[in-house]
DNA sequence: GACAACATACGAACCGATTCGTAATACAAC
DNA sequence: GTTGTATTACGAATCGGTTCGTATGTTGTC
C-alpha cells in the first residue's frame, strides 16, 4: 500500500486566529525570528504592541503552533506547522462551511473574484494539468 | 461601457460570522423561513437551543444580511445578501489572510487539499475553459 | 375568561481572541 | 554597583460572537 498526501497519521493540524496567522506568516517567509523581529515587520501594515505580539506569540508556543529556543536572552520562534498544511486546514474548513463541501463551486468563486487575467488563467490550467497527470 | 461582474456599486458586502452562515445557508437553500423552521434544519447537525437561533437571526436583521416580515405571528425572514457574494466575500479574506493574495496557491491546495478524482478535474477544467471564453 | 402552546424581546453570562499596562528580569555601559 | 535599555512574564480589560434563561406578548381552545 502506497501513502499519499501528507498528513498522514501526523499532528493533528491546529488551526490558527487571525492574529497567529499573521505571525506564521512572517515566520515562514523569514524563518526562525526573535518577537522584534515579528514585531517589526508586523507593523508595516497592522499596528499592535509590542507586547501584544510577545503574548500572542507565548501562546503559539501552547499550542504547539511554534517552538521557542531561549538559550539567547532574545528568544528566537519557529514554526511547527507549514504554511501548506495550513493553508489546506483553513481552506477545507471554509469548504465546509461556505461551500457545502463542494471545491469546484469554490474554485469557480476564487477564479470570479476578480476577472482573472488570461495569463493567470493558463497558468492554474497549467497546474491542473499536472495535477492530473500526478493522480495515475 | 459594459458593467461586468454584479458587485457593482451596490452595497457593501457584510461578513457573516459561523453561525450566521450556517443560517444564511438555510435561508439560501430553502427560501424565506421562519425561525422554527430554521431551528428545525439546524438542529440535525449542531445542537443550539431556539432562542439562540432567534437572536442570531434578529442581529442578522440590524446587520443587513437578511430582512424580516413581520405580518404574520411567525416573522419569516429571507437572506438580502446572495450566496455566491458572500462565498466571494469570505474567499477573498482568505486569500488575503492565508495566500497573500496568490489565487493560483489557493487552487491549488484546494485540490490537494484531498485527492480529487478525475471527474472532480474535468469538472473544473472545462468550467475553466470557460472562464477564459467568457474573458475576450 | 382561563389556560396551554408558541412567538418575540431582552439582558446576562460565557468564551476565545486580542490588547496592553505593569512588573520582573537580564544585559550593557559607565 | 548604578543606571538605562531591552526582554519576558503576567494579569486584567475589552470585544465580538454565542448561548440561554426569563419575561412578555399573541393565538387558539375549552
Amino acid at each position: 500500500m502506497r501513502w499519499q498526501g501528507t498528513n498522514v497519521m501526523s499532528t493533528p493540524t491546529i488551526r490558527p486566529s487571525d492574529g497567529e496567522l499573521a505571525i506564521l506568516r512572517v515566520l515562514w517567509s523569514r524563518g526562525p525570528a526573535t518577537v522584534r523581529d515579528v514585531h517589526t515587520e508586523l507593523s508595516k501594515d497592522r499596528d499592535m504592541g509590542y507586547t501584544t505580539v510577545l503574548k500572542l506569540m507565548q501562546i503559539m508556543v501552547e499550542k504547539g503552533l511554534v517552538e521557542r529556543d531561549e538559550r539567547a536572552r532574545s528568544h528566537t520562534y519557529s514554526p511547527l506547522q507549514g504554511e501548506s498544511v495550513t493553508q489546506r486546514c483553513l481552506l477545507k474548513e471554509l469548504l465546509q462551511k461556505a461551500f457545502a463541501g463542494s471545491r469546484r463551486e469554490l474554485v469557480l468563486q476564487a477564479l470570479e473574484a476578480e476577472p482573472a487575467s488570461a495569463e493567470e488563467l493558463n497558468n492554474i490550467r497549467k497546474m491542473l494539468n499536472e495535477a492530473k497527470k500526478r493522480m495515475s
